[in-house]
RNA sequence: CGGGGCAUAGCGCAGCCUGGUAGCGCGCUACACUGGGGGUGUAGAGGUCGUAGGUUCAAAUCCUGCUGUCCCGACCA
């Protein structure tokens, strides 16, 4: 008999944090590789994340009458041109369609034949293209504001893939808006990027820093571009949400522009902003623990496993019938508004073995039901968050009554002890000499330090040496921080 | 795009140096025993060794090109 390792997931963090990781996703079941170069295929147990993100997200942007709507995946390549810096910022990473037929290639294969006179790029991201439609959609000052949201795919030709984290297609959402003034269109980028902290630490339980990017950092084409920053347990930055202030560049480059109350036509203000499925490379990196993935309850596919422990046939009906009944009472339970969704596992598998590959999966609560159960009316579970030897029982009444309790207090450890580990790994610095120290070595997590110190030769020296770089400069109660957050980053 | 590693069964790998009938572990299938911490046994299925070419009587093995993948770098709203 083979020795059990200690851990479900080989290697460790400590060992090795981005082999780990591909690791988590391997025995979570969330991703694969597809044979198509950089793109993924996300899993049954990943997409049910993204759903959930896709679903409270888009409830959140609603609520602010913003609509959904949908664009071309083609975008003329001439309209990337018009805006300068926006061409510079995407041109390397484009995908272009060149042709639109396949014929016989005589070989028996198929070439390209019909040759586009314009080529289109697959979007990396569709301000110009929304653009385009927007210009028709404004005339006057009453149109405005328009808030407009599609959830979408894009396509960016990385140099080097990483599941979730840096995918050449992946999904997301891109929120584009119209304003009339300057001051309108820098509420609503500071709003939204309030409404993505709110959402990373509230359903992701994933602490964030907010803030602004420097200019070098900057999107694009972009006034503004700000920022939630999570750290991932090895230290690292991850943007994990970007909100734009586009000031009146696009709206100059796609020509909306409006009538206002004097009569006057003028061009508009715009913005844009975005999550993706890289928030859930970075909920694996901030929860995870060498057991494989843990998924905060609030965006779990399904919050509770319930699994038939049966040891003799005789007893099989018996708890099959208790399982459907646990099931489908705790489906009629909420938690902080989001119904619980459980599931039977029922497959002809030793029980343990079950058991671990949820551990892996990284459910919130597992539940066990054999004979015990039944004679005790009573409910045996485990919770992800802590260890996989600590056990419950409770009466099966006490344990309905406390499950959503349960879950909220799993989604409230989560986030505690991210932040936690993040108050460790976040140091004030003041001095050259220190920050070189402090990023000499390699697990170095946040540093805060005086903005002023930031010039070009030290972000030379930081990038060349240390692979650091400028990830924000924090935004606390509304004002910007003479501080600068900087950090190794994915 | 630069430097390096790897490519053999679904997954993980050995075999290559020194060319000669395709191997191991896990997983999978069937049956039985089992089952509350990753179980046991028996019997099976599954590979034109990434791809194209070269050397050779003979290539997984030697040589060349290509492709894919991983790591480091560059790049990355």
């Amino acid at each position: 008999m083979a020795k059990k390792p200690k851990t479900a997931i080989t290697p460790v963090r400590s060992d090795n944090y981005p082999e780990w990781y591909q690791q988590v996703i391997k025995a979570a079941d969330l991703a694969e590789n597809s044979s198509v170069r950089g793109c993924m295929v996300i899993k049954p147990w990943g997409y049910g994340i993204w759903e959930n993100i896709r679903t409270h997200f888009d409830a959140i942007i609603k609520k602010r009458g913003v609509q959904n709507a949908y664009f071309p995946l083609l975008i003329p390549k001439s309209y990337l041109e018009k805006e300068a810096e926006h061409v510079d910022g995407f041109a390397k990473e484009c995908a272009v369609v060149t042709h639109h037929r396949l014929e016989d290639d005589g070989a028996g294969g198929l070439k390209p034949a019909g040759e586009l006179a314009e080529p289109f790029v697959i979007r990396p991201t569709s301000e110009t293209i929304i653009g385009e439609s927007f210009s028709n959609w404004v005339q006057s000052y009453r149109d405005l504001p328009l808030k407009i949201n599609q959830w979408a795919n894009v396509m960016r030709w990385e140099m080097r893939p990483r599941l979730f984290l840096r995918t050449s297609e992946f999904l997301w959402q891109e929120g584009h808006t119209v304003h009339a003034t300057a001051e309108c269109a820098a509420t609503e980028a500071s709003e939204m990027l309030e409404i993505y902290a709110n959402f990373a630490e509230n359903m992701l339980a994933l602490p964030v820093i907010m803030g602004e990017k420097t200019p070098d950092e900057r999107f694009p084409g972009a006034k503004h571009t700000y920022t939630i920053e999570a750290m991932m347990q090895d230290g690292k930055a991850l943007q994990a949400g970007t909100s734009h202030d586009l000031g009146q560049n696009f709206a100059i480059a796609s020509d909306i522009k409006f009538s206002n109350q004097d009569g006057h036509v003028v061009h508009a203000h715009t913005t844009s902003w975005g999550i993706s499925t890289r928030l859930i490379g970075g909920i694996i990196m901030a929860h995870g623990d060498d057991d494989g993935m843990i998924v905060p309850p609030k965006v779990a596919a399904q919050q509770v496993v319930i699994i038939p422990a049966v040891h003799d046939e005789a007893d099989r009906e018996a708890i099959m019938e208790k399982c459907l009944g646990l099931k489908l009472v705790l489906e009629t339970i909420s938690f902080d508004n989001i119904m619980i969704s459980a599931v039977i596992d029922d497959r002809d598998e030793v029980t343990s073995t079950k058991s671990w590959n949820w551990i892996k999966k990284g459910i919130p609560v597992r539940v066990e039901i054999g004979k015990r159960e039944i004679e005790g009316n009573q409910v045996f579970f485990k919770r992800r968050d802590e260890s996989p030897r600590e056990k419950h029982i409770m009466p099966e009444d006490e344990f309905l009554g406390s499950i959503a309790d349960i879950l909220l207090s799993i989604q409230n450890n989560l986030l505690e002890r991210a932040k936690s580990y993040r108050a460790q790994k976040m140091k004030k610095i003041d001095s050259l000499d220190e920050i070189f120290n402090y990023f000499k070595s390699e697990d170095a997590g946040f540093a805060n330090i005086p903005h002023s110190l930031w010039d070009e030769g030290l972000s030379e020296k930081m990038k060349t040496d240390f692979s650091v770089s400028p990830r924000c400069l924090p935004i606390i109660d509304g004002e910007l921080s003479d501080r600068l957050i900087i950090a190794r980053s994915y």
